[in-house]
DNA sequence: TACAGTTACGGACCGCGTAAGCATA
DNA sequence: TATGCTTACGCGGTCCGTAACTGTA
């Protein structure tokens, strides 16, 4: 047994079961990987896949299983790297984020700044994604850190660490008859038909689940996954925005008017979340606590040893969250 | 960064940094090990040794954790070999088990005896020692259960459940003053010299501590790690002893009085340990199942996924334990 | 001088890449 | 015919064992 059987093993596991894709993302020819599969099939005497005439179907029960060991033995290959890194030098290194539209847009700019000026070798990436996407990008190891708002479920081998909260405001263009209302009912809303974000339409706290409530149907003209595309439908008139507080610039969008809607709707709240298991450099410790001054190193080192995404959530139970 | 270069560094470390033994161990020769250990370490780019001249005398910082997550590499390969193994024969394998004398000499014996018979395949090591050998040979993964009684802190790295408790009993020669006494006092038996297990005055619940908290010192005439020992010199006359009543026969023992003590002295349990993170074999749940009908394979699940000793414990906290 | 680790070198092995073969859609 | 896995084969690298070397108790 390998390493490179298992990072084979691995990548063809993670690619549908397509040797020749597999291979090309390992940079090696078919042929290698071809045969030391079956070297390790061998070596272990089991089938990992079934094979139908030549062709990989699926994966078999013992084989899943060993992927799974696999998967975990690759990160400890993985940690020992970046151990090793760590101490050559602690400021060097790579930082991927996947991350939705309105973090990206509205909350890291300034994260990242701080932290480029600390960390100017380390480098960067950045990837803008819907919440499936970073799920899978998470999956597949391909991101450090995975930031977004919402829906904790998809993202099951990652310690997810609440950073802030957030409230939704509605916005309308001035003309509007809802622009002077102070603080409008559900009732009132729902007469419009509304603008808002996809992903406020699935997961326990909707929109959808507060409306219906209410006993009410609303009518949604148009949903978005960027803050900027709905704005924009509301300037053109299309109905009521909704969008986070944090999104709204008090220069740029002077031009609607924005209404408290706190009363209305749940609290949002920002998580960030890492493989659990992996290794945290020492600037990755700082990024988080960029976003978050409470996610310290002990908090966070007390989360990453939970056993459970409950059991991290339950450590946070208590703890007031920041505003933005 | 090769296996084998962990599983050089894994064995070195594990044997006082001395390369030729590692390599003994290992089955191939010393010069070996020293160039793949330099390898390793211009790869990773760390010194994961201080050489003093050639000797290497200590880990770094660096190495320690290297090496943390060498051994934890190496577990999730050797996962990968047993759960193939499983697959391939659900009733062939190695069993290897550490325990103390009380538990090798009274209580395995039936057990070992039922589990032979249901896979009469699997080799079968039985190790008997001290609980500090125990918990060396844990440490190292050399066995794949420990079996002992009290003391959990040696064996950090293993999840610990616990089987059965059981009392100790007086015992005396049948001509011993306090042969007719049915339930005596703590101060009647420190007027007698003792005779008991070495480990009775290590740990929380020491005998030391139950007579010091009622004010007394006892005279103690031997201590040994054998109940059969304690026997003999009972017989001798040498003084009182205390014993796990399972280590009592009731033919074998008639000549001695054996007298209630469980009003005096707390409970002691008994646990099975195994290494956090390390497979379960099916017929290593059966195993476990024999010694304690309670740890179903759903139970021992349940434990395995604790991140602490405390969580396992907080799962047993309100179960009936059996007593013998 | 015994012991422990390093260096040097030759041979065996192994893994990769190229190229040709062979199923299936 | 195109796609994708397998087989065959040769090259280059790597790992190991032997043996000689070096520093330390």
């Amino acid at each position: 047994m390998k390493l490179q059987q298992l990072r084979f093993l691995a990548a063809v596991a993670q690619t549908d079961l397509n040797l020749t894709a597999a291979a090309a993302k390992l940079h090696t020819t078919q042929p290698a990987v071809s045969k030391q599969l079956k070297l390790l099939e061998e070596e272990l005497g089991v089938s990992i896949f079934v094979r139908n005439g030549r062709a990989f179907t699926k994966i078999t029960p013992a084989g899943e299983r060993v992927v799974m060991y696999a998967l975990r033995l690759l990160r400890e290959a993985q940690n020992i790297k970046g151990v090793s890194q760590e101490f050559k030098d602690e400021e060097q290194g790579a930082l991927s984020i996947g991350t939705t539209h309105t973090q990206a847009r509205y909350v890291l700019p300034a994260v990242i700044r701080q932290f480029r000026e600390k960390y100017p070798d380390v480098e960067f990436h950045l990837h803008q994604g819907a919440l499936e996407h970073l799920a899978e990008m998470a999956q597949l190891d391909r991101i450090d850190f995975a930031i977004a708002t919402g829906s904790q479920d998809l993202f099951r081998k990652c310690v997810l660490l609440p950073c802030y909260q957030w409230h939704r405001r509605i916005i309308v263009p001035a003309d509007h008859p809802l622009a002077h209302v102070k603080q409008p009912q559900l009732e009132e809303l729902a007469a419009h038909p509304l603008v808002t974000y996809v992903f406020s339409f699935t997961g326990p706290s909707s929109l959808q689940e507060t409306f219906a409530a209410a006993g009410l149907r609303p009518k949604v003209a148009l949903t978005a996954r960027d803050s900027d595309v709905i704005k924009t439908y509301v300037r053109l008139g299309l109905g009521v925005g909704i969008v986070a507080e944090l999104a709204l610039d008090p220069k740029d969008d002077a031009d609607l008017v924005s209404i408290e809607a706190a009363h209305l709707f749940p609290v949002h709240t920002t998580w960030i979340g890492f493989a659990r298991g992996g290794l945290l450099r020492r600037y990755m410790y700082d990024f988080i606590h960029l976003m978050a001054p409470h996610l310290t190193r002990r908090v966070v080192d007390l989360a990453a040893v939970c056993g459970s995404q409950e059991e991290v959530n339950a450590l946070f139970a208590n703890i007031q969250l920041p505003v933005r």
